[in-house]
RNA sequence: GGUCCCAUCGUCUAGUCUGGUCUAGGACGCUAGGUUUUCAUCCUAGUAACCUGGGUUCAAAUCCCAGUGGGACCGCCA
């Protein structure tokens, strides 16, 4: 039998990162199964789901390239539940419930103060009293004793039905709730395995119910473990950026994003004290996958790993990819980006290459080539050095520079004019200042290539303003 | 309050099903050292965990029970 699974996000809002992870969980499995991967798109909430935000949901998919074979949108299926709804009604397995929001919540106020599991088991559940059909529609909740259904990841799970009371299924033959939705969308869909988070672990009970009245066959279920916070709860926009889409902006590479989320309550099975690293593209780990290696614990969202991972995708990427990928966040932080001379950018992105931890990292460690630096005395000293010495030095570097040729102003040029000064009079003493000069920075990548692509002018306008700050 | 789920380094995890080779392995982080003109990269080393208590057994991280702790859910949202 085709295997066959579905995400299922409601548009209410971006895509989270949890359900990116449950998307690719079921996009793994499907395609190790050679099985079919359905998007549907929960919508039967109409005040709340919003066009804009299924476009935003598929686009983040595209972007972490998590594609789907078939596409279904809920609403559309209207009919579909209307007519499983009217069968219940006739089979007198689900009713009209007449009563308000107000007296049942204050019913469930009791109900926990009496220390009872909250239910609401109706009077008019057998439907005589109710004949103008008030209400919404409950399930006519009559099951006693244990239910229980396996699950892949946990095993055995055990509930008490009855404890549910006479569920809601639907507030009327338009509007069918999610449980009965969801329901019959699978068995409809043909769905095999619901791999879904562990938050629905007590929608299952309902919905197997709800398949037992309607004589549908159950499907494998897998409750993944949560994704959490620092602080072990659920990831929530509290815990910072939970919209896959916030991750982009800041300049993540979607592989490493999605290598990160895979190994979120999921390992690969590896040999024995292996040393590998945990760099997995998304090809690679369609044939790794496996339900039976996940987790049941919670996985704490963190974000140094992410960015390590970024890091490692960014070091891997060629250097043509690496300043196209990167020249979109420049220009948001640049305006005068235009002031880089032409095929300079990718040395600019090379420089920066092994020191980048997201895209946008690039802005601020750029700064120097778009404006003139902040050259502070303290900085230029900060390596001892006395200021009559320091500035000695940058008019040697100065003296040096000058008679160059501006065509061969060249990092490898100046490398070889300037070291064996600083080695004679101490390499620190002299590069130190020479850095602080051209950058304003204590740290920046190599200071001849830097040299080199700002210029013979640059380099020479810099070094003395660099002086005069220390006269 | 009720119900359910879970429990190995700070974090992600291997090992648990099929008890022994686990003086518990890897990765991230952190610390130290090396390379480097600084930073980063890279290399090397170090740091750190089987929640507690019983039981079963020659032997338990591994099996059983209890406790403790954490989490999720309890909607005319999904």
């Amino acid at each position: 039998m085709t295997v066959r699974v579905r995400i299922a996000p409601s548009p209410t809002g971006p895509l989270h990162i949890g359900t990116a992870r449950t998307a690719l969980f079921n996009y793994l499995f499907a395609k190790n199964q050679k099985g079919v991967f359905i998007l549907r798109i929960e919508d039967t909430d109409k005040k709340r789901s919003e066009k804009r935000f299924e476009i935003e949901i598929k686009e983040a998919l595209a972007w972490l390239g998590i594609s789907w074979d078939e596409e279904v949108i809920q609403s559309e299926r209207i009919d579909i539940h209307k007519k499983y709804l009217q069968k219940l009604v006739k089979e007198k397995k689900i009713f009209w419930c007449p009563h308000t929001q107000e007296q049942l919540s204050l019913e469930r106020e009791k109900q926990m103060q009496e220390r009872q599991a909250p239910r609401h088991i109706c009077e008019y559940r057998n439907g005589e009293k109710n004949e103008d059909q008030q209400g919404i529609l409950r399930f006519k909740n009559d099951a006693a004793g244990e239910l229980v259904f396996e699950d892949l990841i946990r095993g055995t799970v055990t509930s008490t039905p009855s404890l549910l009371g006479d569920f809601s299924v639907a507030k009327n033959f338009e509007e069918p709730l999610y449980n009965f939705v969801v329901t019959v969308d699978d068995a409809d869909m043909r769905i095999t395995h619901i791999i879904r988070g562990e938050d629905h672990i007590p929608n299952t009970p309902k919905q197997i119910l709800i398949q037992n009245a309607l004589g549908f066959e159950r499907p494998q279920y897998a409750h993944l473990p949560l994704v959490l916070g620092e602080d072990r709860s659920k990831l929530s926009k509290r815990h910072g950026a939970t919209a896959v889409t916030q991750y982009k902006k800041e300049g993540y590479f979607a592989p490493a994003l999605v290598n990160f989320l895979a190994l979120l309550g999921w390992h690969p099975k590896q040999t024995k004290g292996g040393s590998e690293e945990d760099i997995f593209s998304l090809e690679e780990l369609i044939p790794l996958f496996s339900l039976s290696d996940i987790q049941k614990g919670g996985a704490v969202f963190d974000i140094k790993k992410l960015q390590w991972i970024n890091g490692v995708y960014i070091r891997a990427m060629d250097k043509e990819k690496l300043a196209e990928t990167l020249f979109p966040y420049l220009k948001q932080g640049w305006q005068n980006y235009a002031v880089v001379r032409p095929g300079w950018w990718q040395s600019i992105a090379s420089l920066e290459q092994t020191r980048l931890v997201t895209f946008k990292d690039i802005i601020e460690r750029v700064d120097y080539f778009f404006e003139d630096p902040v050259v502070r005395k303290e900085v230029l000293l900060e390596k001892g050095g006395s200021a009559e010495d320091t500035k000695a030095h940058l008019e040697a570097i100065l003296k040096k520079i000058e008679p160059m040729q501006k065509g061969s102003f060249t990092g490898g040029s100046l490398h070889e004019k300037i070291l064996p000064y600083a080695e004679t009079h101490g390499k620190k003493s002299v590069l130190w200042p020479f850095r602080v000069a051209l950058t304003g920075k204590s740290a920046s990548a190599g200071l001849f290539e830097v040299a080199e692509i700002i210029g013979k002018e640059q380099t020479e306008k810099r070094l003395h303003h660099a002086i005069a700050v220390l006269s």
